[in-house]
DNA sequence: GACCAATAGGCAAACGCTTGCCAAAAGTTG
DNA sequence: CAACTTTTGGCAAGCGTTTGCCTATTGGTC
């Protein structure tokens, strides 16, 4: 059959040399039709003769011809990528967003422009704009730029927000506030009675929802709360929140999230305060570590991955030409305890605890 | 000055209305001037008058102008994005390497195309061909292809593999396997005398090179050396690993990966085998989570972050049109060992060890 | 004031692809 | 067999930039 090869490559798909790949016109030329005809054959099929389809495919192959995404870009407008968005990089969260969208854009033929905004609500704008027409939408992961200025970002461009709730603006909410009432029935059943929220950054939009759930859920179980100054998200913040935590005389706490709870378990460890016998700590997120730091840790559990999922799938529709219309603006995905080794029940006031005396008789 | 505008958006940056962001055709209409002129006032800037240049930065500014991307590559084959190609996005390994491209890819300007293989070397090479136009070069992250596709693969692209390395490829890779003269001493100068290597997949290059380094090392001291079956690294496969370790009778072992070791320490502690009172565990890589599981995990902390930046580095002063040409083709990162609480001396024969009673009295 | 070297700015041709429009070819019907 | 309708394929006009080449304009020198 094909009886003049140019030069074969080595290895498949991958043409050896020549810093040229082929074009629509060298395909064209070979095939010996027009280059309209051969765009028409790969991405119009019911438009050309089978057979000449067939030899222009063939002949496609032969030449290893892969359509150049810029210039399909230009006229089309369709760039076939997507940017996302995270706040910080090193926060193991967003590896589970990532891994979320990742994964979707790849099933539906994306590619994942990722983008690391350093928690700057300046950088964020800027890059959106700049990033504007090299991608067909955006997702934000935990956004930090405004309100005002998400609204307008949102009519722009397709964007889809995750944790982030904005009027008019597509979303994906993780709702680990709606788990609040289980952790606090879960501490106010081990009989703490006075529980510390214990504070993400100012910025963070899900740390002022997390904290406003908490105190409600306290209040109506009759629990004391209280809040700590902000902390960033981050172990090494983890040890300041465990002093202030001491300082505040509550016997339990739930931390903004895992990143910080982690933190705050190394630093009780080193003070020899024991966890969860002398006090308990709730995370939030359920990140990777929470299952295997020391003790594990007992965390409102996200369904992060999915939540990315999601928010790719919202805004693959909104892409799509004639999607269904009516589908979702917003999506809230629910959060549900998981108990592990950080929580147990308070204290009582003087003595070891009956569990404790069980534990030195089994010695 | 600016006595008439158009209508100026309510939020900087983000044209807030209008699906057509403004070209360089409509800068140069309202600063009648000509396309050509804006494109030399924006990016070569000695090529126009001073006041020409001002007078058209400050209409594309009020305009809002961003450059088509697209056009742009289209034209000087110049993309400004980056490929990261990582064979498996859930490893929290490749979330370090990710990091540190990240890093300095956006310190450069480029944009980064993240990309998950899912450990297979063909998706590696079908996307890799797909992506070839779309990217200035990649960065290929443990690869799963073959020498010979590596080897092709780079010939046709600029590229830098990470952990892996290929005659004429360029490479960072980092040497796990150098420290490991490092693990079996401080192993051995706990008194074991026995150590079993906990593998890998097999298909990965620094599996092969990390055991053959802790052979080697082990030979070096005298101490005996064997190695498991391989397993995939994940904590899941620690529970059968920790049990082929138990199998084996060595009283230490070195994993291949962090991912590993945590899970056979959960697993040990299921059995009710006391790290390192009983059996002594060395990780691989210091990942996120190594120093907070329990018992934290003594490892040979690979500069996982530094490789991902060093990996852009490479790649960028290959882009660079007259760069540094004898800059080097491949670079060696070393690694050293982190000991933390995951191992200890070796087990006396019988009864308790010293350490432990002395632990008792204490109680 | 004539001549020459810079210097500034414009024209138009790419880059690789899609797509509206048209014409040729083929099939259908009376 | 003529007059349609339907396929099928080609032409060429862009998409938004960059850049080689050319022409004005400017300033300097004799």
């Amino acid at each position: 059959m094909a009886a003049e090869h140019g030069t074969a490559p080595a290895v498949a798909h991958i043409p050896s040399r020549g810093p040229k790949p082929a074009t629509i016109n060298d395909v064209a030329l070979k095939a010996g039709v027009a280059a309209s005809t051969v765009s028409r054959a790969l991405s119009m099929p019911g438009r050309v003769k089978t057979t000449t389809r067939e030899h222009i495919e063939r002949v496609a192959k032969e030449l290893h011809y892969v359509p150049n995404a810029h210039a399909r870009a230009l006229i089309s407008g369709h760039t076939g990528a997507v940017a996302v968005f995270v706040s910080d990089i090193k926060n193991p969260f967003y590896f589970d967003i990532i891994r979320g969208t990742q994964k979707q854009l790849t099933v539906a033929g994306y590619a994942q422009l990722l983008v690391d905004t350093e928690d700057s609500g300046e950088l964020e704008v800027g890059t959106l704009a700049k990033l504007r027409r090299s991608c067909d939408g955006a997702i934000l992961a935990a956004p930090r730029l405004s309100d005002v200025e998400l609204v307008a970002v949102s009519k722009a461009m397709p964007i889809v927000a995750i944790n982030r709730a904005a009027k008019g603006v597509p979303s994906v909410v993780i709702d680990t506030a709606g788990g609040m009432n289980q952790a606090l029935e879960h501490l106010a059943s081990l009989g703490h009675s006075s529980v510390l929220y214990v504070s993400g950054p100012r910025s963070s939009w899900s740390n002022e929802k997390r904290w406003r759930a908490m105190r409600a859920a306290a209040e109506a179980l009759g629990v004391k709360s209280g809040r700590t100054a902000p902390f960033s998200p981050t172990t090494a913040s983890g040890a300041a929140a465990a002093d202030a935590l001491l300082n505040s005389g509550a016997t339990a706490c739930v931390a903004f999230n895992d990143l910080l709870a982690i933190g705050m378990l190394e630093r009780l460890r080193e003070r020899n305060i024991r966890v969860p016998q002398d006090i308990s700590v709730v995370g939030c997120d359920d990140i990777f570590g929470a299952s295997f730091c020391n003790p594990p840790l007992t965390t409102l559990a996200a369904p992060i991955e999915q939540a990315g999922r999601v928010a790719v799938s919202m805004l693959l529709s909104m892409l799509a030409p004639v999607g269904p219309r009516g589908s979702r603006r917003s999506v809230v995905l629910a959060t549900c305890l998981t108990v592990r080794g950080s929580t147990g029940p308070v204290r009582t006031p003087r003595g070891p605890t009956s569990e404790a005396t069980v534990r030195d008789l089994l010695d």
